[in-house]
DNA sequence: AATGAATGAGACTTCATTCAT
DNA sequence: GATGAATGAAGTCTCATTCAT
C-alpha cells in the first residue's frame, strides 16, 4: 500500500519533471513566444490541460523551467568546484566549466543567453525572478575570497569584476549561439583566459 | 518638373524614414513581439498597408530599423572619436561614450541588449543580419592599432579583447535595463574602467 | 447489522443531499454557467467524480436541484397556508409570503426568476422539467376555489388569473434582483396588492 | 465619386447590420452562452475577425443587439399607437400588439423573455444597460395619462400597474416560449384582457 | 462506493497581411 | 502610390467528464 502511494506521488513528480524538461527543450529551441503549450504537452506526452495542473500559465512554466535550469546548472558547478581549495582557481575553473557546459548544449545556451532577456515583462511582473543574480553573487564571492587570499589585486571591485567575467561569458556564448558556426569556442576561451592571465596549466 | 520629381522621391524617403523612426521608437519601447504594425503605422501617420509598400514584412522592418539604429549609433561614435589621435584613447572613450549613450536612453538600450537577441529566427532566416559584428570589427581594429602603437601588450588577441569589452558593456547595460533601478551605472562604469586600468584623466 | 446497512444508505442519502444543497447554494449565487462542478464538489466535501455517481451530468444536477428547491418552497408555502379556511385569503397570503420569501433571499430569487429560464435546452431535452407548472396549478386551484366560494367573479378564467398573479410576482422580483437597489419591494408589493383590491387587513 | 464614397459607408453599415441581425437570430435561437462568434460571423457572411471591427467583444455585441432589437420593437409599437387618441386605448392596444408581435417570432420572444435575464453580469458590468426600463417608463406614462383622462381609477399607482401588465405579458410569453406548444396564446390573451376589463371590440 | 488526476475538445480574440478602391 | 477594411489562422486556457486505483 505504502509503496503504491509513493508511486502515485512519484508519478506526479515525474509528470511535472517531464513537462519542465520538455519546456526547457522547446523554449530553448524555438523561443518562448514561438512555443505552443500544445507542443510542450505533446513532447512531454501529456494532455494540454495537464500542463495547467502543474503550472498556473505559460509564464509560470517559463519561470519555473528557467529557475530550475539555472539552479541546477549553478549547483552542479558548485559541486564540481568544491574540491578546489583556492578561490582563484575556483574562479578560473568556473569560467572554463561554465563556458564549456553551455557550449555543449546549444539549446540551453540559447535559453540562458537569449530567452532570459526577452521578457522584461517577467522582470516587471515577477520582481523576485532574478535568476542571474545568483550567478553574480557567487562569482563576486569567489573574487572577494581571492582578494583576501592575495591572489587578486585588492583595488579591484569584486562586483565589477564579476560583471566583466560573466559579461564576457555571456557575450561569447551569444556570439556562438547566434553565429553561423565559424567561431571556435575553445580557441576563444583560451584567448580570453590568456588576457585574464589565466594560467591554464593550473586549471586542468 | 525636376523639382517636383525630387520632391516626390523625397516624400517617399520621408515616408520610409517616418516608418523606420516609428518602428525604432515603438519596438524599443514595447519589444518586437508586443508591437503591432498598426501602432507603428499610426505613429508614423501612414496607413497599415503603406508599411508593406516599403518593407516586406514585420521581420524585415525590424531588421532594417535595427540596422539603421546601430549604424547610426556607431557612426556617431566614430565621428566623436575622430579627433583623437591615439587608438588606445579612442578605445577607452568608446567604452565610456557607448555606455553613457545607452544609459541615457533606456528604450534604445533595451532594444540593443535585449530585443536584438530575441530572434534567432532572424539570424537563421537572414544570415546577413549581423549588426553587432560591425561593433566587434571596429573595436578589434582599435585594439590592433593600440597594439601596434605599443599601448596594449602584443600577446593579446584583439578579437578576444574586443569581446571582453563589448560583453562587459552589454552585461552591465542589461543588468541596468532589467534591474529595479538600484544600480548606479556611473559607479559601475568607473569600477570597471579601473579594472581595465583606464586612466579617466586621459579621457575627458 | 441492520443498523449498519441503514447507516450506509443514510450516508449515501446524506452525500446526495450535500451535493444538491451545495448545488443550489452555488448555482443560485453564481448562475448555472458560471458554476464549476469542482466548486460544488468542494463545497459538498466530496470528490469531483462523486458528483457523477449521483447525477448523470451537470444538467441533471441542475434540474434536480431546481426541482427540489421549488418543491420545498412550494410545500413550505402550502404548509403555512393550511391553517387558512378561505381560498381567497390563501391566495392573497400566497402572494405576500412568496414575494417576501424571495425578497429575503436574493440568491434564491435570482435562481428562480433568472436561471430557471436560461436553459431552453433543458426544456427541450427534458420536457418533464416544468417546475413552475406546479405553482400555476396550485394558484389556479386556489382561484377556482375562491370562485366557487363566490369571492372572485365567476367570469374570470382561473388559469389566466393565475398567470397574472405569478407573472406579476416574477416581474417584480426580477426587476428587484437585476436592479441597482433603488427599488423598495415592500412598497411595490403594497401598491400591487391595492390594485388587486387586496384588503391587507384580511391577510395579516 | 461621391456616390462611391456613400456606397463604401453604406457597405460598412450593411455589414454591421448583418452582424447584428445574425447575432439576434442566433443568440435568440441558441442562447448567449451557446452561441459561437464564428457562427454569427458565418451567418452574417463575414470573417470572424470582422465582428471585432464593429464590436468590442461578445458582450458588447449582445448588448448592442439587444438594445437595438428592443428599441426597434418599442418604436414600432409607438408608431402603431400614434393614431390613437385615448391613452387607455393605447394601453390596451399596446398589450395586444406586444404579445402578438412576440408570439409571431418565437426566437425574438425567447431572446426578450429569457436571454435578457440571464446576464446579471451584464447588469453589473454595464449598469447603463437597462433595456426593459424604457418599456416600463412608456407604459407607466400611458397609465398616468389614462388616469388623468379618468379612464383608470386614480388610486392606482401607475408604476405598479405597469409592472402588472408587463409582468403578465412576460410570463405568458415565457410559458409559451418554454412550453411544449399546447398553449393557445390567443385564447390566453383574450382571457387576460377580460380580467383587465379589456373590451376587445374597442381595440381592433 | 469514492477519489481526483488526467483528458482534450472547444471558443474567444488578436493581428500580420492582403487587396479592392 | 496610398488606404484601411477585411481576412482567417492560430494559441491559451477552461472545465465537464472519465477511469485507473
Amino acid at each position: 500500500m505504502k509503496e503504491k502511494k509513493i508511486s502515485v506521488e512519484e508519478k506526479k513528480l515525474q509528470k511535472r519533471d517531464a513537462i519542465v524538461k520538455a519546456a526547457i527543450e522547446i523554449f530553448a529551441h524555438k523561443g518562448f513566444q514561438n512555443t505552443k503549450i500544445s507542443e510542450i504537452a505533446q513532447y512531454a506526452k501529456v494532455a494540454d490541460g495537464t500542463v495547467y495542473l502543474y503550472f498556473k500559465n505559460k509564464d509560470d512554466l517559463m519561470i519555473q523551467a528557467m529557475s530550475e535550469l539555472l539552479s541546477k546548472k549553478l549547483s552542479d558547478l558548485k559541486a564540481r568546484l568544491d574540491s578546489e581549495e583556492k578561490a582563484v582557481v575556483k574562479l578560473y575553473k568556473f569560467f572554463q566549466i561554465h563556458v564549456r557546459a553551455l557550449a555543449g548544449d546549444r539549446n540551453v545556451a540559447r535559453f540562458i543567453t537569449v530567452e532570459i532577456r526577452q521578457c522584461q515583462e517577467f522582470y516587471e511582473k515577477y520582481p523576485e525572478f532574478a535568476p542571474i543574480s545568483e550567478y553574480i553573487d557567487f562569482v563576486e564571492g569567489l573574487i572577494a575570497e581571492a582578494i583576501a587570499d592575495g591572489d587578486i589585486r585588492k583595488e579591484i571591485n569584486p562586483r565589477a569584476y564579476a560583471m566583466i567575467l560573466l559579461g564576457t561569458v555571456d557575450f561569447v556564448i551569444t556570439r556562438w549561439v547566434l553565429g553561423n558556426g565559424e567561431m571556435s569556442i575553445e580557441k576563444t576561451v583560451e584567448d580570453i583566459a590568456d588576457i585574464f592571465q589565466l594560467k591554464t596549466d593550473l586549471l586542468l
